[in-house]
DNA sequence: GCAGCGATGTTATAACATCGCATATCCGCC
DNA sequence: GGCGGATATGCGATGTTATAACATCGCTGC
C-alpha cells in the first residue's frame, strides 16, 4: 500500500546512498528540496520552491534554495530547464544516458522522454560536427498531450 | 570582395522582404537589432545588445530591445537560447524545419545544427507520446569543437 | 482635422540568481 | 576532550534578466 509515499521515500534513500558513495551528503535542506521536486513532476520554479520551504523552515532565503539545487544538479539528481527557469528531479537514478525534456509552453509543465534511438541519433549528429554532448539535459519546447487535447489544461 | 558586409546587407534585405510578405515591417530598431545579431554569431545577451544599441540610440531601454527581439523571434528571424539567456539570428531564411542549437557551456557560444534526419526522429518520438513540437528551437548543451580541443578556449 | 493603429519612449517593478561574509556543524586527528 | 579544517547554512545586499503599465508619436484613411 501507500505507493506514492514509499516510492518517494525509497527514491530519497537511493539518492542519499548515491551521494554517500561520492563523498557528498544529502543534508536535511537538500533532502527537503529533492522531496519537493519529486512531488512536482512537471517542474517547479526556484521561488515557488522557496515559498514551500518557508512553510517548514521560515528562514529559508534564495541562496538556501539555489545552493541545494546546485548541489542536486551536480549530483545528477535534478535538472534545470533553462527556457522556463524550472527545476525537475531526474527520473533515472544514475542518468546513464542523456535525457530529453519536453517543456510545454502552454502549461509550463515538464515531462521527460526517454528514447535511446533518439539519443543515439543525436550523438551521431553531434560527433559529426566535432561537438561533445556534456550536459545530460536536452530541452524541447512541445505542447503536452493535455494542452493539445484540452486547449489550455492548466 | 567585401564578403561579410554584403552578406549581412543581403541577409537584412531578405529579412525585410520576408517581413513585408507577412504584412509586418522591419523597422529601423528591429533592423539594428537583427544586424547586431548577425554580427555576433555565437549569440548575445539582451543587456549587451542594449549597451550596443545605446551607442547609436542613446535612449534605448530594456523594452526597446526586448520588443525588437520578440518581433524577430515571431518572424522566425531569431531564436532565444533559454539556458544561457542568449539570443541568436536564425541561419535559414525561412526555418522550414525546427532548428537544433548547440550551446557550449564552456564559452557560451551557440551554433546551429541542421539535420533533417534528427528532426524526423524527434518528431516521431514526440508524436508517440502525444506531444506536438511547437517551437522551432531545440537546445542542446554540448561542448563546441574549439573547447573540446583547447580545453577552455574562451 | 481626427480617429484608429502599430511602434516607440519612459518609468517602475517583477522575477530570477549570485556574492560576500559571518556563523555553525561535522569529522578526523592529536 | 579539544583543536583545526572542510563543508554547510544564515543573512543581507546586490546583480541580472524580463515585463508591466501607461504615455506619446507618426502614419493612414476618411
Amino acid at each position: 500500500m501507500n505507493s506514492d509515499l514509499s516510492d518517494a521515500t525509497q527514491a530519497l534513500e537511493r539518492a542519499a546512498a548515491s551521494c554517500r558513495e561520492r563523498g557528498a551528503s544529502l543534508t536535511a535542506i537538500r533532502r527537503e528540496v529533492l522531496a519537493l521536486l519529486y512531488r512536482t513532476p512537471k517542474g517547479i520554479k526556484a521561488y515557488d520552491l522557496l515559498e514551500q520551504m518557508r512553510q517548514t523552515r521560515g528562514n529559508a532565503s534564495p541562496p538556501t534554495v539555489y545552493r541545494a539545487l546546485d548541489f542536486l544538479i551536480e549530483q545528477g539528481l535534478a535538472h534545470k530547464i533553462g527556457r522556463m527557469n524550472l527545476f525537475v528531479a531526474c527520473r533515472h537514478g544514475a542518468h546513464s544516458s542523456p535525457s530529453l525534456f519536453l517543456v510545454c509552453p502552454k502549461c509550463n509543465g515538464v515531462t521527460e522522454l526517454e528514447d535511446p534511438d533518439m539519443v543515439t541519433s543525436l550523438y551521431a549528429s553531434l560527433a559529426a560536427t566535432g561537438h561533445r554532448l556534456d550536459s545530460p539535459e536536452v530541452e524541447i519546447s512541445a505542447v503536452c498531450p493535455q494542452c493539445v487535447a484540452g486547449r489550455e489544461a492548466a
